[in-house]
Order: C-alpha cells, then sequence, then structure tokens
DNA sequence: CTGAAAGCGCTTACAG
DNA sequence: CTGAAAGCGCTTACAG
C-alpha cells in the first residue's frame, strides 16, 4: 500500500505538504504542488479515507435509518433509498444502510462514530427514534415530519396533494369522495405523518363539500386493496370516487372493485397518491396516480445534512414537495352525471 | 467523547486489558474483566469504530456496487439490496451503497480503504467491473455470474427457472412457447447473464419440443411489454404461451395482449420468471410467476463475503438457487385443447 | 494474566 | 511557503 509517506518522500517534502495539496487546505508554491501532484500521478496514490477520519474527526459517512421491514418496503421507499445514496455519493459522502426497528440499537450504531450524519426514513407524528437521534448529539435530518416542525426535515406535501386529488374530482363532478389510508400496527398518534396528514386534508376537503368523511384503513397488500374496495362497497356505497393513500393497496382495490362488478372509473373512480408513475402504468385501466417526488426527496435529504455538516446552511432546511398529478385511465364522471 | 482510557482509568488496567475484554482477544482475570465491565457500563462507553478500523486495517464495511439506475430500479433488485444490508448488519457488518456506472470511478473508491470487501450487482457475462475488483484485490462476491466460472458467486439458477417454467406450460398442453428477455444498450455478450442463461435453457427445451424458437427482447417497460404483445400478435401468432424474463414488461404484455383482443389464460398463457409475488398479485388476471429468491440470496452474498472476509470458509461459494413456482391465473391450457 | 509502547495513516495547530 | 511533531483512539506483538 502506498501512503503518504511513499509520495512525501518522491517529491521531496513533508508529508503535511502533501496532505496540503490534497486537500488544498494551505496554499503551496506552485513548482511543489506540481512535483506532488506527479509523484500522486506516478504511485497512483490514493488518501486513506480511514486514517483521514480518525485524524480529522469527519468519517464523511451518513446513515439511512430505516425500518427493516419485513414487509416489502415500496417502490416510493426504493426512490428515496436510491436516490439519496446517489445525492450523498456526487458530494462525496458515503451511505450505509441500517435497517433498525430497536431504538437502542439504533443509539448504540450511532455511538459507535462510523457515521457524521443520519437520515431517518419513515417518521412519525410521536417517534421515540427521533429523540434518540437528538440525544445522540449525531446531525441529522428527517424524510418525513413529527409534530416538532422545528427539526430539519425533508417531506412530500400531503396536504397540497389531497386537495390537488380532490379538486381533480370534483371537476369531474364528485361529491361524496372516499379515502383509503394505510393501517399500523402502532396505535393511533404512532401513525407515520403521511396518513394523519392526508387524512386531516381530506378531512378538511370533505367539510368544504358537504359530505359526511368516509376513511377506510386498511394493509398495504392486495389483500388490503381488496378488502377496502369490500368496505367501499358495503359500507359507503353512495361514493363515487376513492383516493388512496396507500400504495400497496393499490392494485388490490382496483381488482377488489372490478371483481364486485364495479367498473373503473364508469361507476368508481381512484387516484393513487404519493406513488409512481409506474405503478400507475401498470395496472389495468391505467391508475390516475399522484407520483411522489421521492427521487427528488432523498437526494434533497442528503443535501440538507451535508449542508449542515459543513456550515452551509442558516437555518434548518423545511422542505415540502406536493406530489405530481399524472392522469389516467380510472378517473371519470360519476354515474350520476352519466346518466343525465 | 469517552474513549478506551478513560474506562482504563477508571478500571486501574492499562488500555490493552480493557481491549482484550471488549474483543474478548485474550483471557483476563475474571475480577479485572468485571472492573472493566462495570466501568464500560458506568462511562456508556462505546469504542470507536474509525480508530478500530484503522488499528486493525479492518473496516468491517462492505460496499454494495450496483449501477446507478436512472430507470427504476426494479423489485428483486431492491429485496436484494435490503436482505444483503440485513444480513451484513446481522454479523457487524455496515454495507455502503456505491451506484457506480464508472469502472474508474469504481476503482477509485476501492482504492480509498474505506470497505473490507464488495458486492457486485447486475453481474453481467463479460463484465469489465469484475476484472478491476480482481485488480483491486479486494474480496468479493458476485451476485450473478460472468463466463468466469471461478469467481465466488450467488446467483439464481436460470437454467432450473426456465426447465420448469416450460415443464409447468408442457403439462397443460403448451408446445409452442415463446420467451420475452430485456433488451439492453450492451451490445450482445454484454448483456446480464440472466438473460443469456435462460435464453440458453430456453432454447434447448424448446429445441426438444421440436418447435422452433421465438425470441422477443424488448425494454424493461410497460411501453416494451406492450410492444412484446404486438410482436408476439404479429411475429409468432402460433405461440400459445409465453415466458417473461422481464419484470419491468410483465403487466405490459397482460395489458397490450388484452388490448389486442387475446383473453388470458384463453388465448395465451403467461408465465413471469425470475420477479415477485407481490408483482404476480397486482396484475389482473394474477399472474403466474417464478419468484426470485432474492430475499435469501442477498444475505447469502452478504454471508459468503463476510465468510471469505474472516477466514471461515474453505472454497470459493458457488450458490445456485432457483426460483419458486407461484401458480396465479394467467396460465390455462392452450386454444387448440380447449377446442377438442 | 497484565502493561508499556509502537504503530495504523492521516490532519492540524504551531514555528520558522 | 514548508516542516517537525503531536495527536486522532484504537490493536497488537513483545516482555515480564
Amino acid at each position: 500500500m502506498v501512503t503518504m509517506r511513499d509520495v512525501a518522500e518522491r517529491a521531496n517534502v513533508s508529508i503535511a505538504t502533501v496532505s496540503f495539496v490534497i486537500n488544498g487546505t494551505k496554499r503551496v508554491a506552485p513548482e511543489t504542488r506540481a512535483r506532488i501532484e506527479a509523484a500522486i500521478e506516478e504511485l497512483d496514490y490514493r488518501r486513506n479515507v480511514v486514517a483521514r477520519a480518525l485524524a480529522s474527526s469527519r468519517t464523511r459517512i451518513l446513515a439511512l435509518l430505516h425500518p427493516d421491514l419485513e414487509a416489502r418496503p415500496n417502490a416510493t421507499v426504493i426512490q428515496f433509498v436510491m436516490s439519496a445514496a446517489h445525492g450523498a455519493r456526487e458530494r462525496g459522502y458515503d451511505l450505509v444502510l441500517w435497517p433498525v426497528n430497536d431504538d437502542e440499537q439504533m443509539s448504540h450504531l450511532l455511538a459507535g462514530g462510523l457515521v457524521d450524519g443520519a437520515l431517518l426514513m419513515e417518521v412519525q407524528i410521536r417517534d421515540s427514534r427521533v429523540d434518540r437521534l437528538v440525544a445522540s448529539r449525531v446531525p441529522f435530518a428527517l424524510i418525513g415530519r413529527t409534530e416538532n416542525d422545528d427539526l430539519p426535515y425533508v417531506d412530500i406535501d400531503f396536504a397540497t396533494t389531497i386537495d390537488e386529488a380532490v379538486g381533480h374530482l370534483r371537476s369531474f363532478g364528485h361529491e361524496r369522495i372516499a379515502l383509503v389510508t394505510q393501517r399500523t400496527k402502532a396505535g393511533p398518534g404512532d401513525e407515520p405523518g403521511r396518513i394523519m396528514r392526508a387524512e386531516a386534508a381530506y378531512l378538511d376537503a370533505t367539510s368544504a363539500l358537504g359530505r359526511p368523511p368516509a376513511v377506510i384503513p386498511v394493509e398495504g397488500t392486495s389483500a388490503g386493496g381488496r378488502e377496502a374496495a369490500r368496505t367501499l362497497h358495503d359500507g359507503f356505497p353512495d361514493a363515487t370516487a376513492v383516493i388512496l393513500v396507500n400504495e400497496g393497496a393499490s392494485a388490490g382495490l382496483v381488482k377488489g372493485s372490478r371483481a364486485l362488478g364495479r367498473s373503473i372509473p364508469d361507476d368508481l373512480s381512484i387516484i393513487s397518491a404519493s406513488t409512481t408513475r409506474e405503478l400507475g402504468e401498470m395496472i389495468e385501466p391505467s391508475l390516475t396516480v399522484m407520483a411522489a417526488p421521492a427521487p427528488q426527496l432523498g437526494r434533497l435529504a442528503a443535501d440538507a445534512l451535508i449542508d449542515q455538516l459543513e456550515g452551509v446552511q442558516e437555518a434548518p432546511p423545511h422542505l415540502l414537495i406536493p406530489c405530481t398529478l399524472v392522469p389516467g385511465q380510472s378517473v371519470g364522471p360519476p354515474p350520476q352525471a352519466r346518466r343525465h
């Protein structure tokens, strides 16, 4: 292994000077710099990142803390992960994946000094992991939000997203609109913020319509989607449209509704919010979706955290981005409107 | 920050002894050990992983090298990633995500000394990244295989998988079976091994049937799937069944075939090989799939690599696991058979 | 069974 | 503009 010492000897300088040119931390005479750069080139030298980390007490490694899902993570989660990894790499940082469900284990990992900062996914309204993070003194950024809006975060703007979805349906004449959400093992209050915020926005919008709300929480699976179709059919027969905030149940809702003899969109219009375009294309009829800005958000989260680590920024970042409407073939006028 | 020195002072021993009990590297008198453990507990000491890495020249970090996909990685890829991260963590290793397409950049990262070993995904028959990996002297395991079978790998057994798929279709009476593969930007020969191996197994099986082969390479997207439906319809009208080795095109093939007036499975039977159960459930009618052993393979790859690093193993690991048939509703008897 | 000491390969005040 | 030296927090022969 070629070390900085080898380079220094070959260039006839001290290792300090080599360090200065590699890091650009001090001005070095042009001729000296040239000699050093030549030596680096000739020896094919690469600075050891571990030694650098120890000496500078900066590892340039970030952790991505995510629940260790027995269930399959959905496509949106993946886009977060990949774009965060990419964004980090582009700025010279590495991203380690920490699949942890246990607060204790998380604190342990954080205390090991491997990472300079952490990104936390699947943040809940009340989230003990966030308390641990704060206590660990490791800088972080949340992907999602808690009740406490002061912490640095990056999140989907669910209020705007749901408003737009409702507006889209209303423009077709729908007034009775149901909401399918995701059931969590956690009790009420500990659910992911997206569920609570989407629900709040939905309640707002339906109260404006003067119609009683219809909220149906199911599992994020095909079976959950079919269950939602049944509940909708039996419990809310007057609903002419439904908005999903449950990626995994989307396909099941469509299949389940059709199995119950309801044609889409003739009998029922469907919008799946906070998901991917690809999902919409896979389903028949093509689903109208609100595409999540996951690819941007992952990178933004990484950038926000790195800015914080490098002292580039002023205030803690608070970024909210709504989903984008991607029309498919699952939304049309409600049955009454078509009859007239 | 509390260091090993703090612990040593509090327990009245040298830091060497503290190191011995933490790592279990040397026997220590029970009373001494107890004093040290108490001190660790009281000070809530956590060994610094960076210092340990530098001193022991073992970072306990693994890299997961994967292409930096502009396109969305499919569900199977994700399962690999997540299970590899989980498997690594369980053995005390961290997994960093390295989205790299450029060989040069890969070598650079490898030379930095951050990782003890690497896992390489999306391996191609001829793969310059593998040559770089070998040259870098960093231990590795492949997820997939090159031509050179001597290197350590973990892979899906495509030959067996395709054989089973063909067998399943033949048991329903199909004789004319087409294969839809994935088109790659790389030239022939540089495609992912799974395509070549699946194709070879398919050619074998169809030659046994005495029928000319029908191989249709398309993009791994919904549009690609629809294109495959058209090609199949126009170019191979006598085919009564099709096997996909193209996860992303599965839904499009179903939608496209139905759009062309072909009922599934009445007019055309479909099996999607090397994908997830979830994909099968999402599609209407439910797709018969060969579920990829991705959740196991990711972990096995991590285990194989770690065994290698820790000198636990004898020979380089060569693990092949076939996909599992999960019957859906997309396979039935061919039209001729039903007519009789 | 325990300790003193060298060393891992860098960065960074501090001098000059 | 450059260098000598301390130090980052550990591990690991080597002695005793």
